[in-house]
RNA sequence: CGGGGCGUAGCACAGCCUGGUAGUGCGCUCGGUUUGGGACCGAGAGGUCGGAGGUUCGAAUCCUCUCGCCCCGACCA
């Protein structure tokens, strides 16, 4: 490929919009343009490196005995009313009508389609186990896209679902995606964790994420360095010292607190006490459907005073109590000022769960028999000192509520847990019944009897792989493209293409390469070495042949590695074979 | 959905407060010089100032509405 003619539109500025570090080199670098909020244009070099992604995520895949297919993104609503995800999906789904005023939506998964053929047309446990992917573009409605390619509203994810007559096959299948798994991203370049991580939306039971350590990441990872726990805030549980309440019970005292609105507030207010000798009194409203009706449900959620409360946790701890008869938790959220003033009796700031009978209480397992405990009085500007939480609250069930903090202790060992930002790259679900028992796809077992297929999914962001490796490999000049998924294996630069000698040398060598197998472009433009070079860092091909003047008098040109910027002078007639030699030892280092 | 910011040439921005000829740098075209880390000289092309309405003799500039984009928060397989 020659560059004079390809179309490679770099940026020598940063551009405005962009933020983070791989949109801004996307973008530079001349792989994307944005056609709207959200919504990217790959160019040739973004689909040459999205292409490799996709093939190395195929041939893994394929190695686990995956069967790729071609699903349509658009979809009839009746399929996604009929697992129920219709109205869950809420405003994330895009939604639009044919001219026939039928419902249908652009598909953000497509766990409904693939149990839409396998229901049809699975029969018997015989078949099974079938493994089925394939690699397409998701819609999602984002409420905010952001960072380039990290979060969007179009993209490519692969897609894989397992459907196995048992849990011990549900097992197996899981494992080996997260083997596949594993191979994909050491192959991309990628350094991940996997870690525990909520189910979300998707349902299911047990579910890993895989996220690559960067700043520009939008979940929170809390690991244990010691022992290798790691899980997703949203689900991360910690060990914490027990907090001394002393040993006599004091009675309940009612006092005044003027003024006081925050925990804050009551730990400077003379009378007061510490963050970790309060209740912190939420309120929460549950939002839920059933067919057309809709329901709002207020409830508390305790939390000692100084714990932040994770809202996913307090989500599916709430789902628990409403998801029955029927009804569908779709929405948490903060109870207003009036459904709280309505509920209790009182303004945020002086609430408290003391003597309430006629809401659910959600208290985080952290304020398990403690004493001496500092709450609202649900009367504005009072507080009561000296509560039991066991004697006073009536307590609906005990919850994990809080987040986990950098510093508090691993549940598993004796370490101290870190807390970073990562991005989620992947995510595998062991689903279980959930669609099949309502979508209706059953075969029959050994024993003749009809049973739910057992089913696991397996998601992977494709561009997500693209944007992390730049995220992960860069410098003051550029990308550092992995070998693996670079667009270009080699940039073949003559310095001056006004130089016969180095025109001549560069068309030789350019030549060659194409004769050997090896992806390169050839930088044919007539521009300064600077251009060039620059041009040459900023894409980041992971190795460049150099060819200028005074080098070649001595019959030698140069090979430079991208990422240890380490030139090296070699003869002419063998810098193809060393080239070769050089893409194929970092070939191996990744691939295996 | 709440808060903040920005829409002026392909890109980055100035001009707006205080209304009166639409500018700068990079990029682009042509000619010349130059050629190992984003050259230089000369000559050019390129803009309904996001859109609509209003105020005014006159609007990029003031007012109203609207659309779009970015950031923070909320939200989010």
């Amino acid at each position: 490929m020659r560059w004079s003619h390809y179309f490679i539109p770099t940026l020598r500025e940063d551009p405005a919009d962009a933020e983070v570090v791989s949109h801004k080199l996307l973008l530079r670098s001349g792989l994307i343009r944005q056609l709207g909020s959200g919504i990217y244009s790959y160019l040739p070099l973004a689909q040459r490196a999205v292409l490799k992604i996709a093939n190395i995520i195929r041939e893994e895949m394929n190695a686990v005995g995956g069967q790729e297919f071609y699903l349509p993104a658009l979809h009839p609503a009746e399929l996604w009313q009929e697992s129920g995800r219709w109205s869950i999906m809420g405003q994330n789904m895009f939604r639009l009508k044919d001219r026939k005023n039928g419902d249908y939506c652009l598909g953000m998964t497509h766990e409904e389609v693939f149990t839409d053929i396998a229901r049809k047309e699975l029969r018997s446990y015989k078949q099974l186990p079938q493994v089925w992917y394939q690699i397409q573009s998701k819609f999602r409605d984002e409420p905010r896209p952001k960072s380039g390619l990290l979060r969007v509203r179009q993209f490519t994810m692969k897609d894989a679902y397992s459907f196995d007559i048992d849990t011990d096959g549900l097992d197996k299948s899981f494992e080996d995606q997260r083997g596949a798994y594993c191979r994909i991203y050491e192959r991309c370049g990628l350094e991940y964790v996997i870690v525990e991580a909520d189910t979300g939306a998707m349902g299911g039971s047990a579910s890993n994420e895989f996220m690559v350590y960067t700043s520009a990441g939008e979940d929170m990872v809390a690991s244990c360095p010691e022992c290798g726990y790691a899980a997703n805030t949203e689900k991360a549980r910690s060990a914490i010292p027990a907090v001394d309440d002393g040993p006599v019970d004091l009675g309940i005292e009612k006092f005044p607190t003027p003024g006081v609105r925050t925990i804050e507030d009551l730990v400077t207010f003379p009378g007061g006490a510490v963050a970790e000798k309060q209740i912190k009194t939420l309120v929460y409203v549950s939002v839920a459907e059933k067919g057309n009706e809709a329901q709002t449900t207020p409830f508390l959620a305790l939390l000692r005073g100084d714990h932040p409360l994770n809202e996913v946790k307090l989500a599916n701890a709430v789902a628990k109590l409403v998801n029955k008869d029927g009804w569908e938790q779709t929405a948490v959220r903060p109870a207003h000022p009036e459904e709280i003033l309505e509920l209790m009796g009182a303004r945020a700031g002086s609430l408290g769960a003391v003597g309430l009978t006629k809401t659910w209480i959600l208290a985080d397992e952290a304020l398990k028999g403690r004493k001496n405990m500092t709450t609202g009085a649900n009367e504005d500007d009072h507080h009561l000192r000296g509560v039991s939480i066991d004697r006073d609250i009536r307590v609906t069930s005990w919850v994990d509520l809080r987040t986990v903090a950098e510093g508090e202790g691993c549940p598993d060992c004796d370490g101290k847990l870190r807390v970073a930002k990562a991005l989620e790259v992947g995510h595998i679900f062991k689903l279980g019944t959930k669609y099949s028992d309502s979508m209706g796809a059953r075969v029959l077992n050994a024993d003749g009897k009809e049973t739910s297929l057992i089913m696991g999914c397996y998601g992977i962001g494709v561009e997500r792989i693209l944007a992390a490796a730049i995220e992960l490999h860069n410098d003051e000049s550029g990308i550092i493209f992995p070998v693996t998924i670079a667009p270009f294996q080699v940039v073949v630069s003559p310095l001056n293409m006004k130089d016969a000698d180095l025109k001549a040398t560069a068309d030789g060598i350019y030549a060659d390469l194409g004769r050997s197998g090896i992806e390169a472009l050839y930088d044919d433009r007539d521009e300064r070495a600077g251009v060039k070079l620059n041009d040459a860092d900023l894409v980041g091909f992971p190795f460049q042949i150099r060819i200028g003047p005074k080098k070649l008098k001595e019959g030698k040109v140069e090979l430079y590695d991208r990422a240890t910027r380490i030139a090296e002078d070699v003869p002419v007639e063998s810098v193809v074979e060393i080239t070769k030699q050089r893409i194929a030892d970092a070939l191996q280092k990744l691939n295996g």
